[in-house]
DNA sequence: TCTCGAAATTATGCATGCAATTTATCTTAA
DNA sequence: TTAAGATAAATTGCATGCATAATTTCGAGA
């Protein structure tokens, strides 16, 4: 508590830093450059550089040092259906346990994103969105499921906050939001499932479409600095 | 490839060390010591000890070491929801994808499982059924869901290696398994999900069972060591 | 004899240094 | 001009050393 405990910041700074984009997904990213960015030593980077790779945030080559874990759609169409039924159980368990309290907290968050959407806010609305998914986990009480939801989301979150979705998809994750709320207040497990899923499907779709895109912009990079 | 990176090389061995029951849980396990176990430095056993750490082996304390991570009646009962929906979507999706061959294995591993059944020859038994859960979830073709999986099933191998079960819950785990090879030939999802889910239940009651009976001996030890 | 407190010991956290491998640059030949 | 090889620079992996925090041991007082 007292101790700051370097090496745990520096991975949540390190983290921070890969979730703003500080880092082109692939590239390169020498321990010496980080060191004196966050000024420190090496050796407290490198633990938190193991750390983050068996996060799954970075990918270590031997000898050949960091780079940012790249992912593919087929990555992403993998963790679709461990996502889906992780948020199904997630829904299921909330239901039967979450307090009039926490819906309320839930409900309150849910209109400040609804503001966000109309003013087309993209940013805030991300935050809320991802507080609100954390709510619901929260609600289950199952400290585990939690976290190996987190991680699954930290790795999406990669390509999230770049994505300039398509406003059509926006409305209806906002639609689909609406729903989420209506059957958490019912209490309704079966019914927040089967939404939760629906709506997860719209968000790796989403995903999946920046990812392209980025693609292509790196292979329009590539040719262009190409010969 | 030709390099053996000595740092994964040692996760992989204290991981084994942990497995094999050298360490108690809960105790204190210095550096000084592992590394002249493993006559190696400190640098790259730190580095391993942070990964062991963020897979969720070790529980690292500032400033005071490391410590084998303690699994609690709580926490399974926390994981055991979770690891249900993923080997219910695992044997779904297996059903669908798995070939005639892979069956095959999977038949010949379960009546090798079988005989050491028979036999009461508990190690072995645990070898196959390992495998057998592993092939079902590498039938799948999703390594997101397989490494989920894993991670959750080496925690609680933890505990589990160390168990004298009951007869009765042996013989109907074994009953259970029966039947899990019958819904996979027959390539019946649904019912396959069902019977790994009361499966999996059984072993969570036993895992249980092993660490409330290691709790006691602890107990019984520290009174017995104490004034 | 038991309890409380301080010094000594030990262990952890971080920085630095050296060897080995990789990457970049330059030279040379086709 | 391009390609291949050799050398130089840089980067990574590991070992060691020092400062700080924790643990143990020892001693004094009740």
């Amino acid at each position: 508590m007292s101790t700051p405990s370097l090496h745990d910041e520096i991975v949540g700074r390190i983290r921070d830093m890969i979730f703003a984009g500080e880092f082109i997904g692939g590239q390169r990213v020498p321990e010496k450059l980080l060191c004196q960015q966050l000024s420190v030593s090496r050796t407290p980077l490198r633990e938190a550089l193991k750390v983050l790779a068996a996060e799954g945030f970075l990918t270590l080559l031997p000898n050949r040092g960091a780079r940012v874990a790249r992912m593919t759609a087929d990555d992403v169409d993998e963790m679709f259906p461990v996502m889906g039924v992780l948020e199904g159980l997630a829904g299921e368990i909330a239901c039967n346990r979450i307090t009039d309290d926490q819906i309320d907290e839930i409900r309150a968050l849910h209109y400040q994103m609804a503001a966000h959407h109309k003013r087309k806010e993209l940013a805030p609305y991300f935050k809320l969105n991802q507080q609100i998914h954390g709510k619901i986990f929260a609600a289950t009480g199952n400290g585990t499921l939690g976290s190996i939801y987190d991680s699954l989301t930290g790795r999406i979150r990669l390509a999230r906050y770049r994505a300039n979705f398509s406003y059509e998809r926006w409305d209806q994750a906002m639609a689909e939001h609406e729903e989420i709320l209506e059957a958490l207040s019912d209490r309704d497990g079966p019914r927040l499932a089967s939404v939760l899923k629906r709506h997860l499907e719209n968000t790796c779709e989403t995903v999946k479409e920046v990812i392209r895109a980025m693609d292509d912009e790196n292979v329009q990079a590539k040719s262009a600095a190409g010969p």
